[in-house]
RNA sequence: GGAGAGGUCGCAUAGUGGUCUAGUGCGGUAGUCUUGAAAACUACUGAGGGUAAACUCCUCCAAGGGUUCGAAUCCCUUCCUCUCCGCCA
C-alpha cells in the first residue's frame, strides 16, 4: 500500500511501475474514486456535523419546536443516509483496488518481463569465492565438475533410503514426501544451525503460528493477488459459515513476524528489530502442474528459517539491510559449501510490494543449473502502510516503518544441492562439516536392506 | 464443544441513553524550586481524516452492523480474554 497522497503526486510513476511490474490495475479508475470519495467525504461529515449540533439543540427545545425540528431532519438524514451509502460503496471499491498499488521499484532494478530478465549480481564457490559475473571464464568454472556419473537426489535419497517421494504420494498426495533416516536430522539440523546462525548476528528467533488470519497476509502483501497458492482451514462450521473469521496456511513465517507488529507505534530505539521466524510453510502451488514434478524441489510443505528487520523509513538504511540480510544468507551458503549465484530481480519478476530484490539460486547438479534457495526483498513501507507498522522518530513525528526479509534456510529444497553437490562416486554422501554434529556422521551410505 | 463473566485514551480504573469535548490515579514530557537529584507544585500528554490553512469540522470506547433526533451505554453478528465443565497432543 502507498500514501494516497503520494499516489496523487507521483502518477507518471506509478504508471511506469504499474506496466513494468505487470501490475493488473486501472490507476484511472482508482484517482476517480478517490476524488469521488473524497467529495462524498465532504458532503457526509458537513451532513453529520448538522445533526450532531441538532442532537445537542433538541433536549433544549419546546415539544411543537421539536416535533417541527424533527421533519426537517428526517430531511436531511434522507440526504445523509444516502451519501452514506454511496461513500461506502465507492470505499469498498477504493480499498480493493489500494491493496493492488504497487511499489515503485528501485532506480537500480532491471526492467524486464519474467525471470529471463534477472540479472546475475554476483557468483561464489568454495574453490573460487566472489566472481565477478562479467568475468565469463571464471563464472563457468563455478560449477563443480564429477569424475563419475551422478546421481539426482531422488535417485541418491532412494538408493541410501532417505526420500520416498512414492509413499509420499500415496499417503500425503501430489507433491507429498518422507524424509528419512540420516536426511531427517539433516533437515532438522539445517534449521538448528540456521536458527544458531541468526542468534548469532542478533536476531530474536521466534517459533510463528503457521495458521495466520487474514489481515496477515492481506498485510505481507500475499492477498489478494496470491490466494490461490495459500491453503484455507478450518473446521466445517467456519470453512462453511460466511460470518465465521477464516484462517490460513501461511507459506512461510514473514506474515506472522510482521503481523507480530501490526498496530503498533514503536519508539525509533527500539529499531532496528531483527526476528527471526522457524516454521512449517504450506503452497498449494496451483499452476504449476507441471514444473518440477520430479523429487523435492517443488513441494506443499517444507520448514524455513526466514529473517525480517523492521527499520526506520530511510532509504540508505533500507539498503544497507536488504545487503546484511543477503550477506547472512551467503554466509550459510558458503559455510555450506555450496555455489551459487545472487540474481538483481526485475521488475516483471518481483512482488508488486517490493521495492528491490536479490534471489540467491543454489547449484543443482542433476538439473545442470542454478536453483532458487533465497529470496531477498526490501519493501521500504509498502506492508507497514498495510499492517499500520509505525514509530516514532526522534523529533516525535510517526512514521510508517520499513520491513525487509529473506531466506534463511529453506528445506528439502536446500537438500537437493547438499545431497547432489555432496555425492561421492561409490554413492555415498558426504555430510558437510557445519552439519555433522547434527547427523552424527560425516558420510552417509547404503543401510542394509531390513 | 457447553455454561457464565468480561473487552473503555501507554497501564489501572470510573462511566447503563443527552451534562462524555470520555473523569480519576499511575506513567511520560516540560517548567518552578534545588549545587545536583529526589520530593512537592504547575502545565501539557491517544490516533486518523477532510482543507491552502485556520477550525466552534468529522471519525475512532475490541471489530462490523442495527435501534434512536441522539449510543461507551440498548440489540444482533464476529473476534478476543477470564472462570468452570467436556474432549484432547
Amino acid at each position: 500500500m502507498l500514501d494516497i497522497k503520494y499516489i496523487r503526486d507521483n502518477v507518471d510513476n506509478l504508471r511506469k511501475a504499474i506496466t513494468d511490474k505487470r501490475v493488473d490495475l486501472d490507476l484511472d479508475a482508482l484517482l476517480d474514486l478517490d476524488t469521488q470519495r473524497r467529495n462524498l467525504l465532504q458532503e457526509t461529515e458537513s451532513f453529520q456535523a448538522t445533526k450532531n449540533a441538532f442532537s445537542k439543540e433538541i433536549p433544549t427545545l419546546s415539544e411543537e419546536d421539536k416535533a417541527a425540528k424533527l421533519l426537517e431532519m428526517q430531511e436531511i438524514d434522507k440526504h445523509h443516509t444516502e451519501a452514506l451509502e454511496k461513500l461506502r460503496s465507492i470505499e469498498a471499491e477504493y480499498n480493493n483496488l489500494m491493496l493492488l498499488v504497487p511499489n515503485i521499484p528501485s532506480p537500480e532494478t532491471p526492467i524486464g518481463k519474467d525471470d529471463t530478465d534477472n540479472v546475475p549480481w554476483s557468483y561464489w564457490s568454495p574453490e573460487l569465492g566472489h566472481v565477478d559475473p562479467t568475468d565469463t571464464d571464471k563464472v563457468a568454472q563455478i560449477p563443480p565438475t564429477f569424475t563419475f556419473d551422478i546421481k539426482d537426489h531422488a535417485a541418491l535419497g532412494k538408493d541410501l533410503d532417505l526420500i520416498d517421494i512414492d509413499r509420499g504420494t500415496e499417503v500425503s498426495g501430489f507433491r507429498g514426501y518422507f524424509l528419512k533416516n540420516e536426511l531427517v536430522l539433516m533437515h532438522q539440523g539445517l534449521m538448528f544451525y540456521a536458527m544458531e546462525k541468526l542468534r548469532s548476528k542478533g536476531f530474536t528467533i521466534m517459533q510463528t503460528p503457521t495458521l495466520v488470519r487474514e489481515f496477515a497476509l492481506t498485510g505481507s502483501g500475499h492477498f489478494p493477488t496470491g490466494r490461490a497458492e495459500i491453503y484455507q482451514v478450518g473446521n466445517a462450521a467456519n470453512l462453511e459459515s460466511e460470518d465465521k473469521e477464516k484462517q490460513f496456511l501461511a507459506g512461510t513465517s514473514e506474515p506472522a513476524l510482521i503481523g507480530y507488529y501490526a498496530n503498533q507505534i514503536l519508539e525509533e530505539s527500539q529499531l532496528p528489530i531483527q526476528v527471526s521466524g522457524i516454521s512449517a510453510c504450506y503452497r498449494s502451488e496451483v499452476g504449476s502442474y507441471g514444473k518440477d514434478t520430479k523429487g523435492l524441489y517443488r513441494v506443499k510443505e517444507f520448514l524455513k528459517v526466514e529473517q525480517v528487520v523492521i527499520c526506520k523509513a530511510d532509504m540508505v538504511e533500507g539498503e544497507n539491510w536488504l545487503a546484511k540480510l543477503r550477506e547472512i544468507s551467503e554466509e550459510i551458503l558458503q559455510e555450506l559449501k555450496l555455489p551459487y549465484r545472487v540474481l538483481n530481480i526485475c521488475t516483471g519478476d518481483m512482488g508488486a510490494g517490493k521495492y528491490k530484490m536479490y534471489d540467491i539460486e543454489t547449484w543443482m547438479p542433476a538439473r545442470q543449473g542454478y536453483g532458487e534457495t533465497h529470496s531477498d526483498s526490501n519493501f521500504t513501507d509498502w506492508q507497514a502502510r498495510r499492517l499500520d507498522i509505525r514509530y516514532r522518530d526522534s523529533e516525535g513525528k510517526i512514521q510508517y516503518a520499513y520491513t525487509l526479509n529473506n531466506t534463511a534456510v529453506a528445506s528439502p529444497r536446500i537438500l537437493i544441492a547438499l545431497l547432489e553437490n555432496y555425492q561421492l562416486a561409490d554413492g555415498s554422501v558426504k555430510v558437510p562439516e557445519v552439519l555433522q554434529k547434527y547427523v552424527g556422521t560425516d558420510v552417509i551410505t547404503a543401510k542394509a536392506k531390513k
